[in-house]
DNA sequence: ACGTTCTGGTTGCAGAATACAACCACGAGC
DNA sequence: GCTCGTGGTTGTATTCTGCAACCAGAACGT
């Protein structure tokens, strides 16, 4: 099958595997206290309002040890903590603290502001458009729960 | 200035983020014997029909230091081959080999697979629309960081 | 109750990717 | 011919990562 939509998968796989490469300088040049992965990780405890660590290592599919590592730093710098859940012993419940959140709004916004410089041309239907097949690409997918379309 | 335009850019940094933080691991399952810098340095020459190690530097905001090494390993490998150029003795054309576009057309069959998979019940205007704002959102400036105000 | 298995998490270890700085070789301009 | 800029490599240190081994608590079967 070499139709038009296998031309815009091809380019999409491409447009997007260029586009993660680069994800990485990106944020080390744009906030160089926090790495990617920090980000992310601060982002996914922000939006699923607290998580364990084994949730986070689903999420990105990473090794729950790298997770585990990860957060030990980011609660020895203070933006995260650990509570016992009372329910099941083993389990800890991972929350950002205000630090936590005040650093991850600081580097969102600079992110944004990145982002939305690199679209200021855009229309807001393209923009709302854009946003819409990103949400629905990274949502979908096989192998991947359908994710309640929550927040 | 909290506009539609805003949310959709809120969006779209989040969920590109999200996706580039996946990136690394998908490669790493997809494709094991080729990771995500050497998939995309091979896929850039291809692109390019051969290039300099400071144009894939540029490209992906890497240091020249990392790509040299990279570019060492490709081609004790075997997937390029370094010519001198006849004009500029300080210059090495890299260009892929047949063993490389060999590999990368595999890897990239796969990924266009798992891609293909993650998109399949969209509709060919969508997949047509989704690929053009990748293509332009990377285009958006080779210049490559939309220069954080902050700094 | 007790042993087995499962689950959440940590630690030891090794490998890969990366940056920075120092360096070498060549080319260009004065 | 010097000096400076450019393309590349190498030394060094750091960070991220996975795998395997391990520990502790829970779940289950007998």
């Amino acid at each position: 099958m070499n139709s038009a939509a296998d031309q815009a998968i091809e380019t999409i796989q491409r447009e997007m595997t260029s586009f993660a490469r680069r994800a990485r300088a990106l944020a080390g040049r744009l906030h160089p206290e926090l790495s990617l992965v920090s980000y992310t990780l601060l982002g996914h405890l922000e939006e699923s309002g607290g998580c364990r660590a084994t949730d986070l290592a689903d999420h990105y599919a990473l090794d729950k040890s790298t997770v585990s590592r990860q957060v030990a730093v980011l609660e020895r710098e203070g933006l995260v903590e650990r509570r016992q859940d009372t329910a099941d012993q083993r389990v800890q419940v991972l929350q950002l603290t205000d630090a936590g959140r005040r650093i991850l709004g600081r580097v969102t916004d600079r992110r944004r502001a990145a982002v939305g410089e690199r679209l200021s041309g855009w229309s807001e239907e393209d923009l709302a458009r854009f946003a819409s097949y990103l949400r629905r690409y990274n949502a979908g997918g096989p192998g991947d729960v359908p994710a309640a379309p929550d927040a």
